[in-house]
DNA sequence: ACCTGAACACCGTTCAAGT
DNA sequence: ACCTGAACACCGTTCAAGT
């Protein structure tokens, strides 16, 4: 019913016909001992993948429609992933990979601001990777989807963005200018509003509240009252 | 990896093996034009997908599994729902129901408080119903696994909720006890914040925040630390 | 070392045929 | 009116056999 998500994640390649690679059979041979097919079939299995995420949402992604993408019979992607989990699990760690580094990105050239104001730019740079990449954001996000524990690098990354908001709000803490709170609390509660509104959105909620316009500019200004509610008033302005 | 969820959303019923019901083939029948089987095959679909999801999550309900569990063939559930869409929709018609109820009961005899104090009521009451039935909430939340649209019960009855805190919220407002905000952005920010802190728990990240004890206290903690912000200084303590 | 292709036990969904 | 049972086009996963 929801029909095809629209997802801007898929990258620019058509979407090919589930046919195998034609290749000229035995051109210009010398000979070398090229593996079995196109080099990296691993690879090849995981751009297929964030394809077909992009395409249909995470329920999409198919072992056996990633294997005939990438040219390759049902049974050959189990040699390089024991399940479909741990394919999805891969898509995860690249989307994760690129979801930090376009967080962290947010902040370049922002050193002289003040911390909230830094968190704001952080929080906007969440929602808008979200936004225009929902089929990832789900993949990284549920456990459900994906074995999250038994990948270091999910891990690291996630920790990392984790790290970010709750430096920016003990400095914030540091410099007198927010209210007091446990900063523990104070960063899961920051996360939540921010994941709530991200996901709100995700989840096909956002019609239910009688929104008018497009969604971003809505979660801007809920993301930046409650920042606004986190600054002292002698701070503000 | 994530392993069996232990929702106990589950019924009382013990788990019936896969076996047809055991009945009296023709001990004192008196001809009586019984339909076909025991009555109401719809409701016992339903009541198998309840219990389907809160063993193994939205994913492990099956069409399938749920007509072997109300002993009927694999057709015969496309007489009383045209999809497993539409299967999963029903359950959720149902446990949108309880939802409702259980938040609506929360205020139940606290007509006197503030209203900020009825707030906090409501959003306990919130976290409590997603924390007992994380799967119910799963499959509620997120329009990728139903037809919400197609649902009258199931909008009237979350409108229902969303009516319930942005009435609490203007009447505190009223009251001169809370910061000035365009009301309907200050009921989608305290909604998303709730929303997210379930989510968080529900889609296992809150593993990944240092949280040392049950998830439940800590996030009733960060819905009063919000709720806190709201609150006027005047109106404080 | 890496892939094929058949096989197994599942799905959702349709539809003629039965009662 | 409601259900059966076979059928179709899919899955994930395994495994002998090929190169």
């Amino acid at each position: 019913v929801y029909g095809a998500y629209n997802d801007p994640d898929r990258s620019e390649k058509p979407l090919m016909p589930a046919t195998r690679k034609t290749r000229a059979p035995a051109a210009a041979g010398k000979a070398a001992p090229r593996p079995y097919h196109h080099g990296n079939l691993r690879q090849a299995l995981i751009d297929a993948a964030v394809q077909l995420a992009g395409e249909g949402g995470p329920e999409h992604v198919t072992v056996r429609e990633a294997a005939r993408r990438a040219g390759v019979s049902p049974g050959a992607p189990f040699r390089h992933f024991p399940s479909r989990e741990a394919l999805l699990t891969a898509v995860a760690e690249e989307a994760m990979q690129r979801f930090r580094a376009e967080i962290a990105h947010s902040l370049d050239g922002r050193e002289a601001e003040p911390p909230l104001q830094r968190l704001r730019a952080l929080g906007a740079a969440f929602l808008h990777w979200a936004l225009r990449n929902p089929t990832h954001f789900r993949i990284i996000s549920s456990r459900h989807l994906i074995d999250f524990d038994g990948s270091a690098v999910l891990r690291r990354d996630n920790l990392e963005v984790r790290r970010l908001s709750e430096s920016l709000l003990q400095e914030a803490q540091g410099a007198g200018q927010m209210q007091a709170a446990e900063l523990p609390l104070l960063a899961l509660t920051t996360r939540a509003l921010v994941y709530g509104l991200a996901r709100m959105e995700i989840d096909g909620q956002l019609p239910q509240w009688d929104v008018p316009g497009p969604a971003e500019p809505l979660l801007l200004a809920a993301m930046e009252l409650f920042v606004g509610m986190l600054e002292l008033p002698s701070a503000a302005g």
